[in-house]
DNA sequence: GTCTATACGAAGATAGAC
DNA sequence: GTCTATCTTCGTATAGAC
């Protein structure tokens, strides 16, 4: 297949910038997770690591847009359980190894561009959310900023429980956090 | 003096973690910013960078206990409110290019004994945090899970306040946290 | 699309002089 | 306590063959 080898760094890409981080992601360590040829980045990434961070971000970002788009139309809180359970996936599926890529690439990134591919990402979620939250029953003035609330607090907790390999304190925040979607949902009944 | 050198070190350290992460706060980067000399760095750090990097995290775990410290004995949305407050004098006052660097070490670092480290400031700061809320009014069931909570929300708000270049979020978010710490307090007069 | 080889720089670390 | 020099490893990137 074409893409294949393509598909399966960029996915690798995506794992490492999770696991160890934007240095982790190194070509060499993608090509050695992946079992692509060695050969072959810079005939699928012409623009180098970069473009390959970037497409990594992309399957991020819509890997967790398809996930909430499965729950349109659910109550405020089933789509805050939703996107808690995401995160709290990740951790125990990797037993606390990884965490978010684009929260890697945030903290660590030295150039602009890549950046501001994170910070579109944030975006995006945020607009999903927002418009989920108040769909499924919060006030619209306070969809976005719980919206906030729910994405800093899940990746804030990641990053804790990681610290910690533990689940313990990701889900005391993520219990808060349903219940503070829970309770602006009832204000407006 | 003795020490001058290694403290500006790891001072240096610690405000190069925050800014480009672990991979940023290199012995290159941290000479050229402290203007310490080269010759000095085994001298000084004799089991290298991951020793300077684990000092670089003790300054910062105390520099935020400091600071809580002195808002003992007040109401608990002002402790939130305080520590909140730490967080967003950092993005501002680096034009939104630092963050944390117990954050920064916990997502890159390959190293077990520093996210060892890690996780203990993060629960020096879980400690801390929970007695004071525990303190200033909130029940002491519901404190260390809202201590949780503004650790975990103050540091994702953070990450993507810095994405964004901008504060809009991160005082969404803040004002959801006091918010919740006001709420969680008035249940118990 | 994939291969080998290689250039170049940066990083961590060590040795030995001063 | 600080200096210079050096070593090794690794990461990014390029060239050119197959």
């Amino acid at each position: 297949m074409v893409t294949e080898t393509r598909e399966k760094m960029v996915r690798t890409a995506a794992l490492l910038l999770a696991k160890r981080g934007l240095q982790g992601a190194s070509f060499s360590e993608v090509l050695a997770a992946s079992g692509a040829p060695r050969g072959s980045i810079y005939h699928h990434f012409p623009e180098g690591k970069d473009q390959l961070v970037a497409e990594a971000l992309a399957l991020a970002q819509a890997r967790a847009m398809d996930e909430l788009e499965r729950h349109r139309g659910e109550s405020a809180p089933d789509v805050a359980r939703a996107f808690v359970q995401l995160w709290r996936d990740v951790l125990l599926a990797s037993d606390f190894s990884a965490g978010c890529a684009v929260v890697a690439v945030t903290v660590a990134a030295d150039a602009e561009p890549l950046v501001e591919k994170a910070a579109a990402v944030f975006r995006e979620w945020q607009g999903i959310l927002t418009d989920l939250l108040a769909t499924g029953g919060v006030p619209s003035a306070r969809a976005a900023s719980l919206a906030s609330l729910l994405i800093a607090a899940s990746e804030g907790a990641v990053i804790v429980a990681r610290a910690e390999g533990a689940i313990d304190r990701f889900d005391a925040v993520a219990e808060e956090l349903v219940e503070v979607v829970a309770a602006a949902g009832e204000v407006s009944g």
